[in-house]
This record gives structure tokens, C-alpha cells and sequence, in this order.
DNA sequence: TTAATTTGTTAGTCATAACTAACTTTTTTA
DNA sequence: TAAAAAAGTTAGTTATGACTAACAAATTAA
């Protein structure tokens, strides 16, 4: 009964278990990532991940001390940022050449990150020549894994009077991501910040001759440039 | 313990024996297709493909007595079709606009099939502008499932001096494929017969001022209509 | 600093889909 | 038509990756 490990041909699950605690590291970078937080995230058991979690350390893709915090080896971040690449890259070939929209490309892009091939991905880079952002705004990594990570301020940092420019957001959730759509902001819009209210922190904001009030919640998920 | 019969969403499993099942069935449209026969084609072993029947047939896709032949149902029969339109519009996409050649779309075009998203495969069949024909010459089915059959006649059952023109090759052998465009044959040659050798049955053949002689297997692969 | 809460772990179960080995039915052929 | 071969079936096992329930360790709060 010799416990083969397929160090190469990772599963569906162990990709998606290592994309999400590169996530989850990345989210809150000096915070610790622990079992029942990757459990949370991918809406599974604590068991489930504790074992997954037991699986990729003996494999060399994840390090982390019992009861200790998680962390991934060189390898685990290099599967996670091609996979990340991966899925980029089909949601801009999505929105670009098949008329998806923002709410609509993720589910797909979860199941196309997973195809294997390093000549379809490549190739599809190519195709797009290249491109540097997602429609989300997000850096797409290339070919060698390489990319930049832009620090994001948050709508929700800014301050009366400010002005700033949509930049990227979150694509965690449908329903957020038709939110933004539907009252008219896109990548790149020009936003003023009109009155934060001490009461909510709801957001009173300009753009396009369009006058909105978003929720805190909201603004968390906006990302953008300081312009003033 | 209530049996759940996950009816409407197929796993990669089923859907690969609901695809092989059909292509046995179009393959010898009136030969039995049994389960050993299966099994082969799937390099699997019996007892896996008679434990999937089963599971096929309580959810209404196959069709089969015991011991006896087995056949797809209407739902069984459209679930195949929707594979091989997806297949084939992969493969064309891979070929015509990823620099995909023949014997390396297969391969990627298996996974990508299994794909879920009705929205995805109908705006990549508008985006390639509806093509009719896969890269290896075969139909590729409508969004509704609609496509015809042509019947086929392979290289090998013509004569001395017939001339025909190449409309398709199997796609089942990487090996095959590249030995197709390794000679130089391409959708479209003009092929002339000039030789049937009765001791081995293989074939001395020109086209494009190349003379070759292939053999009895390789002329069972290649699919032609005969011009004269 | 002890008790409560949160977090992490283990053991055992289930479904899927593969396998081998043994057995039964059907078909072929001598 | 009876024996041999082929085809199909069943039983029992394995690996993956979920799950619940029970328990242990670590952290937080009283």
C-alpha cells in the first residue's frame, strides 16, 4: 500500500484549494490564514480543509505547524498565480470577444482556469495581445508568472471632496458586480465623493452627472486612484 | 437513505459515456453496441462501464435490457450531440484562431467540451461567425442540436484510377493526425488512386505532385468524396 | 487565572468512479 | 448439441473529497 503522490497533476480541488489561500494571503497580507478561515472561504467543512490542507504540505505545496497558521511553499504560489493568470485571461477573452459581462464571466472562468494546457493559455494571451488588466481592473500575471501588484485604496478610505477614478472591483460577487453596472459606473469613471455620513458611513458620490448614495459595504469593494 | 438521482447535471464521467455510447452507436449505426465494447473504447474496465449503465439508465439517458444491446434514449441521444457541437466548435476555435494544428486539439478540445455554459459555446459559435465543419472536415451541430450526416466513404473502398477529394479524417489518434499533415494532405487534396496492391491491400496514391503509398489502416481513416 | 469561546484535529461515514476476481449468460464453433 | 470462448454481471476494494460528531488546543474574556 505505498501512498503514490501525484506531485504533478494536481486535482480540481487541490488547485482551488491553493488559489484560495493565495487569496486569503494576499487579502490581508501580515493576518494569519488559518483552517477554519480556508474552510469559510471555500464553504466546505473544517475537516475538509484540515485534510486537503494535510494532503498539500506532504506534497510540498503548502507549509504550516499544527495548530500554526497556513502558508504556501514556492510551488503552491507559482500553481496559484497560473491559475490566476488563467482565469484573467478567459474573463477578459469573455468580455472582450463573447459579449459577457462582469456579472456573468466568473462562474465560467472558475471552470476554465481549470483546463490544462499551456499552449491554450499562451496562445489566448497572444490572441488578446497580451493584456495587462482584467475587466475587474486586476493585473493579469504572464507567461513567466511575473506581475505587479498595485496597492488599492478602497472608496471607502477616501474623504469629502475627493476625487478618484474607478480602477478595479472586487469580482467576489454577482450581485455586487450587477450593482455596479447597473447605476452606471465602470472601469475608469471619474468619481467625487460628495458627503461621508458619520451615521452609516454611507457615501453620498458624483460621476457621469449622476448623483448616487452607496452603502459602506459598497465602497469597500470599489477600488480606485486618487485624483484629488 | 433516499437515492438522490442527480438528473439534470451530468458529471464529466457520464457525459463521456453518454458521448462514447453515441459515437459507437453513429459509428456501426447497426451492429450491437455492447458493454466489453464500451468498456474498450473508454479503456475502462467492464465492470465500470456496466456499474455506469446502470446509473445512466435509472436517470432516463440509455436504454438496455440485461445482456443486450445498448442504445440512448432522446435526452441521452441530445446530451451526446451538445458534447460534439462543443467539441467541434472548440477544436475549430483551437485550429483558426489559437494556432492549434490538427493532432494537438483533441486533447484540449476533451476538457473543454465538458465545460458548463450555454452562453459560452453560443457566442463563441457567433464569434467564429456559425462554422459548418470542424478542422478535421466533420458537421458541426446547431444550437438546436441540428446537423446532418453525411455518409462517408473512406479512401480505402475506392479503385485504380478513381480520384477523390479529402472532406474529413478520424480524429481519435494524435499518431494518425500527424502522420496526415506530415505527408502533406490537407482538407481539400485532390487524391488519385493509382495503385491497389492485392497483397496487402495497401494503396500507391497522388496528390499536389506527391506520390506516396499508405497502407489498408491509414486509407481507413481518411474520409473523401469521389470526384470521378 | 480559570472559564468560555474559538479554532483546529481526528475518527468514521458517504458518494463517485475506478479497479480485480469470480461468476453467469450468451454466442460461437468444433 | 455440447464444449469453449466471449460477453456481461456481481461482489468487494480502493482513492478522492466531501460530510458530521466528538474531541483537543489555543485564544479571549470574565
Amino acid at each position: 500500500m505505498t501512498n503514490k503522490l501525484n506531485l504533478n497533476n494536481l486535482t480540481k480541488s487541490e488547485e482551488d484549494y491553493l488559489k484560495a489561500i493565495f487569496q486569503l494571503l494576499i487579502e490581508d497580507a501580515s493576518v494569519k490564514v488559518g483552517n477554519n478561515q480556508l474552510a469559510d472561504y471555500l464553504k466546505v467543512s473544517p475537516a475538509s480543509t484540515n485534510n486537503m490542507i494535510k494532503k498539500l504540505k506532504a506534497k510540498g505545496y503548502v507549509v504550516s505547524e499544527k495548530y500554526g497558521k497556513l502558508d504556501l511553499t514556492e510551488r503552491g504560489k507559482s500553481v496559484a498565480v497560473r491559475l490566476i493568470r488563467k482565469h484573467r485571461l478567459w474573463e477578459t477573452f469573455l468580455c472582450n470577444y463573447l459579449n459577457f459581462t462582469w456579472d456573468e464571466v466568473h462562474d465560467v472562468a472558475e471552470q476554465l482556469e481549470h483546463i490544462k494546457s499551456r499552449k491554450l493559455i499562451d496562445e489566448l494571451d497572444r490572441f488578446m495581445d497580451f493584456p495587462k488588466k482584467d475587466p475587474h481592473g486586476e493585473m493579469i500575471p504572464n507567461a513567466n508568472g511575473e506581475y505587479s501588484i498595485i496597492p488599492k485604496i478602497t472608496l471607502s478610505s477616501l474623504s469629502e471632496g475627493d476625487v478618484c477614478q474607478l480602477v478595479a472591483v472586487n469580482d467576489g460577487s454577482v450581485h455586487f458586480l450587477k450593482y455596479v453596472s447597473e447605476i452606471g459606473l465602470v472601469l475608469s469613471s471619474e468619481i467625487k465623493i460628495l458627503e461621508v455620513r458619520e451615521f452609516d458611513k454611507s457615501i453620498r458620490i458624483k460621476f457621469d452627472n449622476t448623483i448616487e448614495t452607496v452603502t459602506r459595504k459598497f465602497a469597500d469593494n470599489v477600488f480606485v486612484n486618487k485624483v484629488v
